[in-house]
RNA sequence: GGGAGCUUAGCUCAGUUGGUUUAGAGCAUCUGCCUUACAAGCAGAGGGUCAUAGGUUCGACUCCUAUAGCUCCCACCA
């Protein structure tokens, strides 16, 4: 059989694809197995697979096939997310595209749109995961806006208003000016910029000359002015009390009111007030019954209270306005300033702080078990620092605006009523039944109600998930719900915390009395090479698409994992793919050289064989229960990294060695089996980080029924009993072995040259089953115990044996050596002299516990047993 | 402004309750090899005052304090 020395692993990974679905083996369905559930972080439905995706989803990957292996009944849940505010901008944008305004069109008319938008370009995401491997359960895949999923959401909110979490009420809240929505606090994303700070001056209501200098970054906001605000305490203004200032431009009198919110030493102490534009303003314009005067439209451009710039946008007119100020005499100085200015997640807009008629979900109560568990470690964060993040968010918990002024999404199940109530119910039907029996008096008709026209946060859904995905909200004791919620563990990012964990938390313990999942793994953030995140904008992000084309799903998964510490962020660059397909191609070559050989099945199995088999299986067993202690602890690049080595090293480098049979020679049958035993428990190991490789090698390995799967295989598990013993005598030869091919390289030995070793140890004490191993691997034709030192040898030290290696050494060969030597007993002697310091403080004698004295009394007599040979070594070589 | 975390080899990171650690791994580097499984490879080698300064201790990469640098989160100083 012919098989290439390269992997090629494109029709390999499509191939399993393909069988894995078409033998439906990602596929779940309750039984009486334990299960194991993960529910997707539903990405974007207009998204595209992007690195942090790729993270994502290959750690949920490893975890849930581990868990398949195991004995789980272990389902993925797959799904996308409507993403309100998001896919509605792309909607608006191809609209746009075409001509159409989105002015122009109905609420059906748009949705029409959207829907073929999604129907289109929707889902995209969930095929590239295919690509990936991925093993998701596709007849499971939900999307947030399904009519069932839809239909929880209603549910949930009029439970919630039912309970008088939710209300509705005029407050100042986040404006996106682009998307033309209020945002949640969460949504905005606060960003040091470059800016100028205003001094402007307002004169003093009934004098010639007298005026109050104000400090602003927002002149433009000068023409909703409503009042000006100082310390009660500021000597500079005391004698203002009482008085009346002239806002420039409008000519508008307003109240001086004194405050102790002013911070005396900020610009002049003397602060503008703009209760229709800022936050802190509106609060002080609520404690003192101040005017509010809005100035800006809905899109961020002036209207016409502002008199002056009417239709220019805000940015604009806060240049335009300086020129005004300047002419008017009002403009005392400007200065350039430093300051944070909050932008909206979703579209990149300066964030308008803007007074509007919202409707909120108190949080209090919904926060407090929820921190609880979190707390109590019934939920396990790992890493567990985001439970300090989660502590502080939920302790200072505000209420959360949840209606948005959007069309895409689920719409608020409130009615308006003609007398300019509303009632809340899951239906227009029964809101109209409700009306009636409230309002008996209006004699209503359905046409009466009208519904709420704007829709809920993407949030309001996404915290149902691992709810609603079992249809947990509308039938709450349904069999799929029961079994599987809830989920094993959540893994996502740590910028969702807030946004989606937490929310998530508080939700499955309000409708289920239970936590959603048991762990939760944040993953980092995916980084390039310089540490920069990964954006569009900077186009620094690969396309895993083509980095999958280019190095094999495999090859990109081991790339990734390899780099990403649990909650650290990861630095990823292109060159851990490569080492992720060099290790593809590196087992598919150790297969190829295992399936080349030639099998004697009645020949006799080499002494040096069945050690190498008796040690590799005590290293696997050391292996997995590695391995299981890192998966535990969600440590999975260090699970990786010791398959890696396991396979790499281990493996290759000394087992296949070991076993392989000389050139052109048959293998015999019980070594060849044994052999392949092993490499399919490896297989078995390394699957849930390669899924596609290790597939396609356990189908090649052995014969296997139809439909048979490495992925339903059952995965190795650690047996208790160590061979510690056998380990260590193997690594003391391969350190042997070590020293063997330095003098070989340094002196120019050939391999195919055959040596003779004399060890200065008597016969007795002999490790026959080892000398077969370095007979094998170093071509020694004969082991010889000597009681004498050689004469012509270059010698090396093991365990505090002296071993020789024949060879005639020129003078300046001996030179070199002599230099080394010595530098290695000036390291022993130093050595020496430490442990012996140590030994001879009476403190650590009597302190240390009695083990801890013994091992230095050993690390004594071996350094001393050391430096003694080493003294003979260069007295002979003088 | 508040809080959390980090700082160990050129890079990315391990280092579990202080004591088999004058510190490990992978990658990268250097040297020698196209040795018929693999040059996407093999064999070997070099490389670190564990951020800095103190302290606790018989003993500190590990515990404490301060300092510096970096990262993240939170917060209404115009």
């Amino acid at each position: 059989m012919e098989i290439a020395s390269k992997y090629d692993p494109q029709n390999i990974e499509e191939k399993w694809y393909q069988y894995w679905i078409e033998k439906h083996l990602f596929e779940s369905s309750p039984n009486n197995k334990e299960p194991f559930t993960i529910v997707i972080p539903p990405p974007n439905v207009t998204g595209v697979l992007h690195m942090g995706h790729m993270l994502n989803n290959t750690i949920q990957d490893v975890l849930v096939r581990r868990a398949r292996m195991r004995g789980y009944n272990a389902v993925w849940v797959p799904g996308t997310d409507h993403a309100s505010i998001a896919t509605e901008a792309k909607v608006v944008a191809m609209l746009k595209e075409k001509g159409i305004d989105k002015r122009s069109l109905s609420r059906e008319e748009f949705l029409k749109y959207a829907w073929e938008w999604k129907e289109k370009y929707g889902g995209i995401i969930l095929k590239q995961l295919r690509k990936l491997g991925a093993s998701c359960d596709w007849e499971r895949t939900k999307f947030t806006m399904d009519p069932e999923m839809s239909e929880a959401v209603t549910k949930v909110f009029v439970d919630l208003y039912n309970k008088g979490k939710i209300y509705r009420g005029v407050r100042m809240v986040n404006w996106d000016p682009k998307a033309l929505t209020a945002v949640s606090d969460e949504e905005v994303i606060y960003h040091e910029v470059q800016s100028k700070l205003y001094y402007v001056r307002y004169k003093i209501e009934g004098t010639e000359n007298e005026y109050v200098t104000i400090a602003t970054t927002r002149p433009e906001t000068i023409l909703g002015d409503t009042a000006i605000c100082m310390h009660p305490d500021d000597e500079r203004y005391k004698h203002l009390r009482g008085k009346r200032a002239i806002v420039p431009l409008v000519n508008r009198s307003i109240p001086l009111i004194f405050d102790e919110y002013v911070d005396r030493e900020f610009g002049t102490g003397a602060l503008k007030i703009t209760p229709a534009h800022d936050i802190n303003d509106y609060n002080l314009g609520i404690k003192y019954k101040l005017d509010t005067i809005n100035i800006f439209n809905d899109n961020g451009t002036l209207n016409e209270s502002a008199q002056f710039l009417v239709g220019v946008d805000r940015f604009e007119a806060r240049k335009q306005i300086i020129p005004l100020l300047e002419a008017a005499g009002n403009m005392v100085k400007i200065e350039d300033y430093t300051n944070k200015v909050g932008y909206s997640e979703r579209t990149n807009e300066v964030i308008e702080p803007k007074l509007s008629l919202q409707w909120f979900c108190d949080m209090a109560s919904l926060a407090k078990p929820a921190l609880d568990v979190v707390m109590d470690d019934e939920i396990k964060f790992y890493p567990e620092k985001f439970k300090n993040t989660y502590a502080h968010w939920m302790e200072n918990v505000k209420d959360w605006c949840i209606s948005r002024q959007l069309w895409w999404g689920h719409r608020i199940p409130a009615y308006h009523l003609p007398n300019r109530e509303f009632v809340v119910a899951e239906s227009k039907e029964a809101a109209y039944k409700l009306a009636t029996e409230k309002y008996p008096e209006l004699n209503l008709t359905m046409d009466d109600l009208k519904q709420d026209e704007d829709v809920m946060d993407t949030w309001f859904s996404s915290w149902l998930w691992p709810i609603s995905v079992f249809d947990g909200i509308r039938n709450p004791d349904n069999k799929e719900v029961n079994y599987y919620y809830p989920a094993a563990v959540l893994v996502t990012a740590p910028d969702i915390i807030f946004f989606w964990v937490a929310r998530m938390i508080m939700a499955g313990l309000e409708w289920r009395k239970s936590i959603p999942f048991r762990h939760v793994y944040f993953t980092g953030t995916v980084r390039d090479k310089q540490g920069r995140k990964m954006s569009k904008q900077l186009g620094n992000s690969p396309d895993p698409i083509m980095l999958m084309d280019k190095y094999g799903a495999d090859g990109v998964r081991l790339g990734m994992l390899l780099c990403s510490p649990a909650g650290n962020d990861l630095l990823f660059d292109e060159s851990l793919c490569e080492q992720g397909r060099n290790f593809n191609n590196k087992i598919w070559n150790a297969f190829r050289l295992v399936k080349g050989w030639e099998i004697d099945e009645n020949g006799a199995q080499p002494s040096h064989a069945a050690t190498a088999v008796r040690w590799f299986n005590a290293r696997l067993n050391d292996a997995l229960a590695e391995i299981n202690d890192h998966f535990e602890k969600y440590r999975l690049s260090d699970a990786l990294m010791a398959i890696y080595k396991l396979i790499w090293d281990d493996f290759c480098s000394w087992f296949l060695e070991l076993v392989k049979p000389p050139f052109q020679k048959p293998i015999d049958g019980k070594t060849y089996s044994e052999i392949i035993d092993i490499f399919e428990k490896l297989m078995l190991v390394l699957h849930p980080f390669m899924p596609f490789i290790t597939e396609e090698l356990w189908h090649n390995l052995r014969e296997r029924g139809e439909g048979e799967s490495i992925m339903t295989a059952t995965m190795p598990e650690a047996d208790s009993r160590r061979e510690t013993e056998l380990i260590e005598r193997f690594a003391n030869t391969q350190k042997v072995i070590e020293n063997i091919r330095r003098i070989r390289a340094e002196k120019n030995i050939p391999q195919k040259n055959a040596i003779s070793l004399s060890v200065l140890k008597s016969s007795a004490d002999a490790d026959s089953e080892m000398d077969a191993v370095i007979s094998r691997l170093c071509n020694v034709e004969a082991i010889n115990y000597v009681n004498e030192k050689p004469e012509s040898a270059v010698s090396f030290i093991e365990m505090n044996t002296e071993y020789f290696v024949p060879f005639v050494q020129s003078a300046e060969e001996k030179e070199k050596e002599l230099v080394k030597l010595n530098a290695d007993l000036a390291y022993a002697q130093k050595f020496l002299e430490s442990v012996k310091r140590k030994l001879a403080n009476e403190k650590f004698v009597n302190g240390a516990p009695e083990q801890v004295v013994a091992i230095e009394r050993k690390k004594q007599a071996d350094a001393e047993e050391k430096i003694r040979i080493l003294n003979e070594q260069i007295a002979r070589l003088k």
